[in-house]
DNA sequence: AATATGAGGGAAAACGTTTACTTAAATTTA
DNA sequence: TAAATTTAAGTAAACGTTTTCCCTCATATT
């Protein structure tokens, strides 16, 4: 144990540099290093000057293992989604991560891949990590399973979904309204005879968004007609088999809302095949702004989804309640849309 | 201080069970439990079958702090890229997630943003969190930077590159070979006329693959008309800008080898603009495989890069790494890619 | 001058594991 | 049967922090 009595012991290979090292080094006791560390407690100017400079020679950084041991949490926030890999939930990380680092905390990933069993099992798998901070973007799970998981689970935020009961752990956007928002926009160009391509799973998302949809006609005080409403999968292939289906039922129309992005580059490949012009004879709407709007031809007017910022604020309210940070019990945290307008719609033309 | 000798403390609140509740409950000590958690050392079967009954019954998860402090190493890897929400490095990470998660390991995401000095705090940072094995996709450090660096950090991987000095914790993509292999199925449907949009930031992947571009011409026996190379910023907007300078010139063209998807997408958009007909005129030739080629009309002929794969495979090579398992010096990693055939690329029309 | 106050900083316990040592019992060997 | 070996399981130190006490001064108050 030769330790040269003012310097660092360089006997053995490369070591790490502890809390010790530096206490040593600058002629102090440990419990003084992590105060200046900290900025907890009392220490003397000319101390923690010397102190600092230390830390700074010897490079300290503390271990985070040794911190989580002690304080009983980690700096982490867990990240749970059906597959990073598509654009929306690339976005949904991508805020949460600016948001996490923010605040000196690292993002944790875990694909659920769409299976209940793995949102749970993503879920405690991150616990038992000591993690929890999670968002959890989930499609399986029922209401009471998400309510009885936030009651064993306090830092747990549900993204994109709203539960009455949680209300206040749910940050969620507003669906209806954005979907009236669409119906207006075409209105305000003289569509009336309006399409609408939803996806075949009628659960929360497809369901608001078809609710908008009557809700903006009536506010309009135009009449859905429900021959226009075709429903298929949420995705390219889906779109193109609404513009099928729609084309075969004869019943004229000039625009079409489609439930998504995909789906609206479906439906406007399925209707140029068949001769439509894109958006002479019908205007299209996509929704969530995802950057295949701007590739296609017409590139797309669509719904900006702001899930990026929703992600943004989704950490910082998670990290909040696994503190036990008082956050009103009858708050909510719902966001709104903005119509992004592109080629895709034009005003329909006096016939 | 009342335990009930065979039970759990219920006195205080709600406390998290560690390997000592398991130890008293179970009559063994705890470094039996242990022993048991992870199979290693000599554990009666009776006692082996009692400790996990009791581990079951109280649902005990070890605690990952400690554990990382004893054992001086986590079970994260980071991952650390310029912008998650972009397509490839969403799908880099669905790779990374899926590998780690296969070992047992977390994946910790950090943005760099493609600045130099936040790929360098990223690995610092990482590390500073005990996470030794780091997959980076590096823009701006200098190879030398990198070689440093994994002087220093022994799991870091990097991924997308290749530096002959650390040839072995490269995974990378033959970028020429692919070129190449577009020349040649453009060849084959009698183009000759190829222009190239490549990016104007001539470092390393688009030199790879303009070099790719000669030698197919080479291997074709064409000769490459440098009056049809042209370059801009290798995104949407910059693959429009490259065609309308390519129209300007006036040079006759029957094909356009993008520098990437979106590049391609940009060219498209503007020959179609200006009247030419894709592909009927002009075939169009992506990189990347990226959501928007099937997006497009045309949808995009072009190069699948497997970053998944090289993603997954990364990981499992930085976890050996950072674990000192013997990897040779002397290999390296190098994935290759396919053509995708879709409807932008036609057979030359017999003028 | 005697006492109270408060600031600065050290000692040591605690967080929950793992593991090198040790010991006791069981088994094998001579 | 005695000695040697093997097996099973316990003891305690260590990992690197934070934090609660505690002590010692210096200063302010009477």
């Amino acid at each position: 144990m030769a330790f040269t009595i003012a310097g660092l012991n360089e006997s053995e290979g490369f070591r790490v540099v502890t809390i010790n090292d530096v206490a040593r080094v600058a002629g102090v006791s440990p419990a003084t290093v992590s105060r200046v560390v900290n900025g907890k407690g009392k220490v003397g100017d000319a101390c923690r000057a010397r102190v600092q400079k230390i830390i700074q020679e010897l490079g300290y950084k503390p271990n985070v293992s040794a911190q989580s041991l002690v304080n009983r949490h980690t700096t982490n926030v867990g990240l749970i989604t059906p597959k990073i890999s598509m654009e929306f939930f690339g976005n949904l990380a991508a805020g949460a991560e600016v948001s996490a680092r923010d605040v000196g905390y690292s993002l944790l990933i875990c694909n659920s891949l769409y299976e209940e069993e793995s949102e749970i099992a993503a879920i405690e798998s991150l616990h038992a990590k000591g993690c929890e901070s999670i968002i959890l973007h989930s499609d399986y799970l029922t209401d009471k399973q998400l309510i009885e998981l936030s009651e064993r689970y306090k830092g747990l935020v549900i993204i994109n979904r709203y539960i009455p009961k949680i209300a206040s752990r749910c940050v969620w956007f507003d669906n209806v309204a954005s979907t009236a928002q669409i119906v207006d926009l075409l209105a305000s160009k003289g569509h009336e005879a309006i399409a609408v391509a939803t996806s075949i799973y009628q659960n929360r998302d497809p369901q608001q968004r078809l609710l908008g949809v009557r809700q903006g006609f009536m506010m309009q005080g135009l009449t859905f007609n429900d021959n226009l409403l075709v429903e298929s999968t949420a995705n390219l292939e889906g779109g193109k088999a609404c513009a099928q289906e729609l084309i075969q039922r004869g019943e004229p129309f000039t625009a079409v809302i489609a439930y998504n992005d995909l789906m609206a580059v479906g439906v406007i490949h399925e209707l140029v095949k068949n001769g439509y012009k894109v958006p002479e004879q019908v205007s299209v709407v996509g929704f969530d702004d995802s950057a295949m709007c701007r590739a296609c031809i017409p590139t797309i007017t669509t719904i900006k989804y702001p899930i990026e910022e929703m992600a943004e604020y989704a950490v910082k309210l998670a990290i909040d309640l696994a503190k036990d940070a008082a956050t009103p019990e009858n708050k909510t945290h719902l966001f709104t849309s903005s119509m992004i307008e592109r080629e895709s719609v034009v005003e329909i033309p006096h016939s």
